[in-house]
DNA sequence: ACTTAACCGAGACGGTACGTCGTGTCTTGGT
DNA sequence: ACCAAGACACGACGTACCGTCTCGGTTAAGT
């Protein structure tokens, strides 16, 4: 980009954003279209093109904002708990129809590498490096196995999650989500889950 | 579809899906074109919109029957041997190039619910209900624990794998899998490893 | 045409004559269709394409049988009087809508020489020979000027009628005709009218 | 038409107006595509559709600019040397190939009203009215029965020209056309002939 | 205060693909 | 053999968007 961005017009870039966001919701990701954003936005096309290479872009940068306030991890001292707290947020977010454009973002990373490289990049990458946080000092503190590395846990932990937004064979349900944290915790081998029962009632008795 | 199958020409069946296969390999699911399919299948761009809606149930189609082969499911007696077998086979075919079509048509049915549904009835529910079956056995043998549902199994399976499919942060490998697999029967929680492990060296002890 | 007339449907015949001149009336001659026609017909097209080759081949067809009727020119022994009554019925027949496909092969005739051919042939020349007969008799009659070439007459007479059906600045209508034919007799120099009118009532007193 | 013209893009404009004049010299008016007109042209189809809705108005637009010079009329003081140039120039200019798409006009006229009513309005009605006016001068002066509407002069003295244009009969000569032009003044009965010849004489010594 | 250069809205432009219609040929099954 | 039905390869249709490219008009910075 070529352009210099101090002169940046503060009204048409807002107005973009939102109109890719709402067009996006309203006719699906699939049927979004440059020319009805800059229609929508009261924009001349090449304002849009000036500033962004692709649509997906502005849906990036869009659904960065909106997402910047899950970034914080709580650190409460309990495992489960956290993670309890954390994956509920995740889900109840992404569950939304509000956020159905990141699903099409993630379906168009498919055709695109470079998009996909973004989302990781400034979507994904954060999350999971946060969690990976927790997750070591879990470690450390004994709560979790330590013979496990981090980014299987989130890739167990996350994995049903996504697999629900983008198979939608059942919705995106908060109580499905902790659910199967619990049964991540206490594992699928018979006899343990009595055991694992009590340690997650010790852990979280609310 | 008012076509009446029986006048259909099958070579030119044949030609359109292969040539809407290869393409998509070639050039990607989103440069996919049906004028290009029309052509390299030496057909008329008619003879496609007669039989199909849209190049997604083209794709559906011949991924339907590259895969019903893969439908079957072991009956070891060991329900981590079983699953393990499974889940390797479909790790490999969905981390191959020659499937990278599949995650095209994930990609277009978070726009399309119409291509959701049919993929989740041709593709995804049978081999579902194959793996909850299995499940369901594998808890009447006391190899699994009894108070949970099957679905929520086949969720915390595939969940990693179609995470790693669709997010790519980390390449779809088969001994990922198959860590995962350990690390689901075994569970998280700390001092459970070792129990877990040696349950699993009794199950499968190749 | 391979195909053998004596097994001809004389029922599929008839359909598609009159199911390609009504079409042609309602939707007019441009948006006459094949298919349209087998379809009002209740007719396979190939039946249609066994025995035509063009839909001009149809309408000219049709265009043959009910002109046939209109061939016969008049021998009242005055030639004033039948060149009236001829072009006045060829005015009636040319003007009216349902012989309005007549413009349309026309039309089609000036980008398909064959086409062009056969309606001068089937059409034009009978009624030319026939007309270019009875002028040749004026002349013997003394009843026209014998230093004319009849073909000349014939474009003299016909020729304002095919102006305005083609051109359609003023409508085809039988009291034109009948003033251009008298004009025609009488010249266009200044001084002729009068003796012209005088011998125009000798010959046609009503 | 809602595009702004005076965004258009000469270039363009040009290009397409040849580019479908040669067309349809080459490959005949029903030959004639919009797509190979924006290939040719090196111009995409919306630009066309922009600012034309048929390739009928293509080829009038063009028709009438290749035209406009044959609009003025002599005024030698002799009528029917006046007549003589200007039917003698028409019937040159539409006798020959490169005017053949007009022939193609007239012939699409019969299926579109409202492409008559253009080609009326914008080709036909003015030379009528010059043909008129200049007819009315010659009654005032006594060149021409007074008795007479001009616009039944028009249609005597072009009805013959378009008869042999669209029906193809005899080609299209300047001699001929002279011919009838001297019979129109002369008229058909017997016994003019000598009389008609002489004044013509007078009129027109050359 | 006055250029002047980048921004802006608007939308025309050369393209690509869309999904539809009609062509003339071919095939199937019924009479 | 002819027929109704309609699938087939093909070519063109008119439309929707793409991303690039002028056009004036408006700001804001730099002289």
């Amino acid at each position: 980009m070529p352009a210099n961005p101090t002169r940046r017009s503060p009204t048409s870039h807002a107005a973009i954003l939102s109109a890719a966001w709402d067009l996006a919701c309203e006719v699906g990701y699939a049927r979004l279209t440059v020319e009805a954003i800059a229609k929508r936005a009261g924009v001349g096309k090449q304002t849009i093109y000036r500033w962004w290479r692709t649509k997906d872009e502005i849906l990036l940068e869009e659904l960065d904002s909106r997402t910047s306030a899950t970034l914080e991890f709580a650190h409460s001292g309990d495992i489960r708990a956290d993670l309890r707290r954390q994956l509920t947020e995740v889900t109840k977010v992404l569950g939304s129809d509000e956020y159905a454009p990141y699903r099409g973002l993630i379906a168009a990373a498919q055709s695109d590498p470079e998009l996909l490289r973004q989302i990781e990049q400034r979507i994904i990458e954060p999350r999971v490096d946060a969690l990976v946080e927790r997750v070591s000092q879990a470690q450390r503190d004994g709560q979790l196995r330590d013979d496990i590395a981090p980014r299987d846990v989130v890739e167990l932990l996350y994995g049903p999650i996504y697999y629900r937004l983008l198979v939608r064979t059942r919705p995106l349900r908060v109580a499905d989500t902790r659910h199967h944290l619990d049964l991540l915790f206490e594992g699928l081998s018979p006899g343990q889950a009595v055991k694992a029962a009590k340690a997650a009632d010790v852990a979280q008795p609310g």
